[in-house]
DNA sequence: AATAAATAAGACCAATCGGTCTAATTTGAA
DNA sequence: TTCAAATTAGACCGATTGGTCTTATTTATT
């Protein structure tokens, strides 16, 4: 049983071309090259592009949603202000990337999401995930009285997921996070109870 | 001078396919095909695949600029009834086209605006042109007394144009509208006066 | 009717696509 | 130490990519 290369690793650099670059504007001998691996190891691990990128997918969201549940879990602000502080955090890293990049499972849901219905699913299994664990701080910010009674959590979470994704159209092709700011300043005016 | 094909006709036919199928994932000859022309007219038409998507957006654009003004022009209800019933066209538009497609600016930013600044350029225009209709209704909304007056109209255009779009990409790995349907009852009960 | 310009038409091009195949190498277990 | 299995390695494959080129046709102008 003869190894060498590391999968995670793989799917970690994949996971940095395919945000950047998109799905079908990567060939799969620009990850090899970055790689540093032939394509006959990479067959090896992979059944196909699609497989490849379904577990880029999945292994993204999964370590996004460890990292969101000891975010919030750490976080010694109310339920709204690390809300607030999360949702910052989120746009400065936009900022860092020169708006360029985006989340790769919206660019994955949007580009790919409509003609594969394994990708729709992995992707959606992801969002549903973060998702609750937002609820969740959502819920707690209602039971102190700091956010609205109008909606129930996991509707506000839905809602602020949207928001904030559909800035990224806008920061895209503007280039520059005004959008994101004002997005943020109203929603927060918006859900306060 | 000779002349045989449409070039209008052409663009229809190509937004059609790009907005269902995407940018990188669609080739020249299936545009060719459905179009029924060949390669060498194409390109007398179009310097590049490039020339081609982007003057697809321009046209699209335009129209939709056009259509959505007459819309609110037309419309006998009150702005924010006005407002309320163009999204819900939008969402019920979506609907018949089986959640998949999107509107081609938003599918063409997320894919393309990051890695083709004229594209980013062109998209972003044409947001511009919707976001100023729209701001045109709010503010009559905010005068008649409808609309929050916490938020400026064209603040409040790009929030509620940036949570239609985020529905986007849950719509198409969801394919249902369960998510648009929450999005537009908690967007009105936020933005009422 | 003759002419020149624009367009139509599709064969053709190198480059790249995702994927396969065979052979060499490395490995853990016997 | 032998051996079988897994992995490494990259040459190779047909299909398709965006784009070019030459030739035939159509058109408006004269």
């Amino acid at each position: 049983m003869g190894y060498k290369h590391n999968i995670e690793e793989i799917l970690d650099i994949g996971y940095d071309i395919l945000r950047k670059k998109g799905y079908h504007n990567v060939g799969i001998n620009q990850i090899l090259n970055q790689a540093g691996i032939p394509k006959g190891s990479f067959y090896n691990f992979f059944e196909s592009k699609e497989d490849f990128a379904i577990k880029v997918v999945k292994r993204y969201g999964e370590t996004n949603t460890e990292w969101m549940q000891t975010f919030f879990d750490n976080s010694e602000l109310s339920p709204i202000e690390s809300l607030q502080s999360f949702y910052k955090f989120m746009i400065d890293t936009n900022e860092n990337d020169d708006f360029l990049s985006g989340c790769i499972i919206n660019n994955m849901s949007i580009e790919v999401g409509r003609i594969n219905e394994t990708m729709a699913h992995k992707a959606n299994e992801q969002f549903i995930s973060w998702l609750n664990i937002l609820a969740r701080v959502i819920n707690e910010g209602q039971e102190l009285k700091e956010i609205t009674h109008k909606f129930k959590a996991l509707e506000i979470a839905e809602y602020l997921h949207a928001g904030f994704y559909g800035t990224f159209s806008r920061m895209k092709v503007t280039r520059n996070r005004t959008y994101m700011d004002t997005w943020y300043n109203m929603s927060f005016e918006f859900i306060k109870y």
